[in-house]
Parts: C-alpha cells; sequence; structure tokens
DNA sequence: GTCTATAATGAGATAGAC
DNA sequence: GTCTATCTCATTATAGAC
C-alpha cells in the first residue's frame, strides 16, 4: 500500500489532475492536449496511453467534478433534517467547496450546454452507488412531503419541492459561474468577489429561510 | 431606404444571425466557420469577407448577445420605480426575454469564462451610449439609498444593493443557465421545463420580495 | 459581392525506439 | 511506461476568377 506514492502520484492521476486544471479553464473545445501534457510535465503521447483520445479525458474530467459537485447535495437534501437545516447546511456546504473550486459551476454548466452528449453520461453515472435516475425522485418526493407537512402546520409558505431545489442552488451556484462578470462589475482587483462571498455565508440562509416563511 | 430589403436581408446580418445561432449552440471553440456559412446559406469564404476572422465574428456574436441581455436590466434597476416594482418588472422581463432565447446565459457565462478577453471587451463596449464602467455605479449607489431609506423606516429587511442584484439575477436567470441539468432532473420531454418557467413568472416575484420582508 | 480552389497550419492520434 | 518522430486530417484563412 506504499510503494513511492509521496512525491510521485501515479502518473494518471496526474494527467488527470493537470487535465482538470487546463479542461475547466478553457472548456472541452478549447483545450489542447499539449497544453494538458505541460501541465502534467509529461509528453502529450502519454495521455493517449492513458485515456486513448481527447474524448476519453474529457469524460474523466467531467466525471470527477459532477462527482465532486453533486452527491452532497444530494445526501443533505435527502437527509432527515429539518427544512431550516438543509438550507444552511447547503449554502454553508455549497460555499464552501465552491470557494476552493471557483471555476467548478461555470464549466459544468458551459459543458452541459455545449455537449448534450454528457447528459447521457451524468444520467449513466453512478453517484454514490447509483445512477441520479434513481436517486433523484425519491428525494424530491420527501422534501415534498416535509415540506406539505410544514405548510399545513403554517409554519412555511407553499412551494413546489422543484422550485425550492432551483432557488436554493440558484443563489449558491450563480456568483460563482458570474464570477469574472461579477469581479468586473464590483471593482478592481477580485478581492471584492470573496469579502462578498464572506457576507454571502453570513446572510444567504437567512435570507432565504426569510423567503419561505408563511 | 428601400432597395430589396423584403426577402433579402443585408448578407452581413444574415450571417451573424447563422453565426449567432452556432456560437450560442456550441460555443466560440467549438463553433466551425464552415457550419455558420451553412446555416447562413453562404459560402465559408464570405465570412472572412465580412468579418475578417473567427474571431472578428466572435466579438460581433458576443457584443450583440450581451446587448440584448444587460440595458434592460439595468434600465428598470436604475429606474425611479420602487422596489417592489423593480423586482417585479426585472422578472417579468427577464423570464420572458429568456424564454424566447434559452441559451443566451449559458453562451454568456460560458464564453466570459472561457475568454478573459471577452471582459475587456464587455467593458468597453457602448450601452445606451456609455460604457458599463460609467454607468453601473450610480445605479448601484441610488439602489442603496433606496434601500437604506426602506429600512429605516422599518419596511425593508437590510441587504446591500450587490447582494440584492445578484440574488435577483441569479434567481431569473440560472433556471435557463442550468437548464439542460433541469431538463434531465425533471423527467423526458423538455416540457417540463416551459411548465416549470411558467409557475416562476406567476410565483418568483413574490418569493423574492417575502424575502425581503422585514 | 460572391464563388472555387488552395494554401498554411494547428492539433489529435499513432508507430516504434528505448 | 515514457519518449521522439511522424502521419493525417480538420479548419482557418487567402488568392484570384467571375
Amino acid at each position: 500500500m506504499a510503494k513511492r506514492d509521496e512525491v510521485e502520484r501515479e502518473t494518471g492521476e496526474a494527467i488527470l489532475d493537470a487535465a482538470h486544471t487546463v479542461f475547466l479553464r478553457r472548456g472541452t473545445a478549447g483545450a489542447r492536449m499539449q497544453e494538458v501534457a505541460d501541465e502534467a510535465g509529461v509528453n502529450k503521447a502519454l495521455l493517449h496511453y492513458y485515456f486513448r483520445s481527447k474524448e476519453g479525458l474529457a469524460e474523466a474530467v467531467f466525471t470527477r467534478a459532477a462527482r465532486r459537485l453533486f452527491p452532497p447535495v444530494l445526501a443533505i437534501m435527502g437527509s432527515e433534517a429539518a427544512i431550516e437545516e438543509k438550507v444552511e447546511q447547503i449554502v454553508e456546504h455549497e460555499l464552501e467547496i465552491l470557494s476552493e473550486s471557483p471555476y467548478l459551476p461555470g464549466y459544468l454548466m458551459s459543458e452541459i450546454h455545449h455537449h448534450p452528449e454528457r447528459l447521457e453520461q451524468l444520467m449513466s453515472m453512478t453517484m454514490s452507488g447509483v445512477s441520479p435516475a434513481h436517486l433523484l425522485p425519491p428525494i424530491v418526493e420527501k422534501l415534498r412531503r416535509q415540506i406539505d407537512k410544514r405548510v399545513e402546520a403554517g409554519t412555511l409558505r407553499p412551494i413546489s419541492p422543484e422550485q425550492f431545489i432551483i432557488n436554493l442552488i440558484a443563489l449558491c451556484v450563480f456568483p460563482f459561474a458570474a464570477r469574472p462578470m461579477l469581479e468586473l462589475a464590483l471593482g478592481q482587483g477580485g478581492r471584492g468577489f470573496e469579502v462578498l462571498i464572506e457576507e454571502r455565508k453570513r446572510t444567504l440562509a437567512a435570507f432565504f429561510l426569510n423567503a419561505m416563511r408563511p
């Protein structure tokens, strides 16, 4: 279990990391195999040895990126926690993980937008053991029951689970997807963006929960 | 002023329209000049005659797309209307225009994400006569005063104008940017998406205004 | 202004030595 | 497994006739 993996990771891993960097920055169509090779410090031919083709590498990058973003949200959304706790957990977790990988949302949206074939890949890929097609409906239904019960009790404003999820994810993810524009609009430096996200970490959950008050 | 522009528009216009279609679908890096030519029903060489290079065409498409989306929002945001009216107008206008051009947000985000040089272009381009750099700050300040006054009166929850704008735009735009994923998650057909947007047209402004209640 | 033909090059992919 | 060298083809761009 320990061979020499301190300094020298598996080459395939190193290539995938490099590809992650390059593909997220340039997009799949704009990425160059040569740039990935340079970033990984290996020869171009090696990329084909490990991933056969550019498309193969693109799929690997996409899968890894999607697995990093989606499963945690689905886990929280489907948990036994109360609505308020779910909102707080998702806001905190999303803003945290996206602060570390701010290019993730822009890449995923761009990728899905311009490469419809990724959707099938997304559907058939396995998250936490099962496919999203099987994972999603029960989560939505559970959420629906949870919301309806609270609405009947008069402690929540009526909303469909679909709109609930979209609104919550939109508020978390959009600033990162639109980051370059925001940095521009907020003034120079890019420092403004981090300040803005910090403010969001403190205020977004309360804003959202306020919107759900009856 | 009337030559023969009934059936035969200016060729340059026709090419730009075709490029709009192709570039929005494939992204700049993924778009092919041949595909644009086919879409426009002209020869490839003509694209270069009118726009000199692919980059020239890409800039023209981007500028036109940005001008279609941003100015109306800025106009409403900077108007004399009350906060509530602004929210309702922006929601209505955005959902309307994006329903007609659902690929716009995905394209703009992808483009800005993968081509940083577009930002300078965006900054230096002229909207309603002036550059965004001069247009934006006064709008934000006006909004800030408007919000602060209402907060003091106790009829609005405190929020910075930046977060206000981001939240509102996020809720309007995100579903379109994430459209392919939503269609997948909502079940087959794509019909589900339109239903979802119709529901949003009815409920989003109220949701947002509720979040702003003190 | 619009076309055909072609140049020029960039980039993905493979062969084969080490 | 990793490299060098090379093949092949797709794509942007231009030259030049009409």
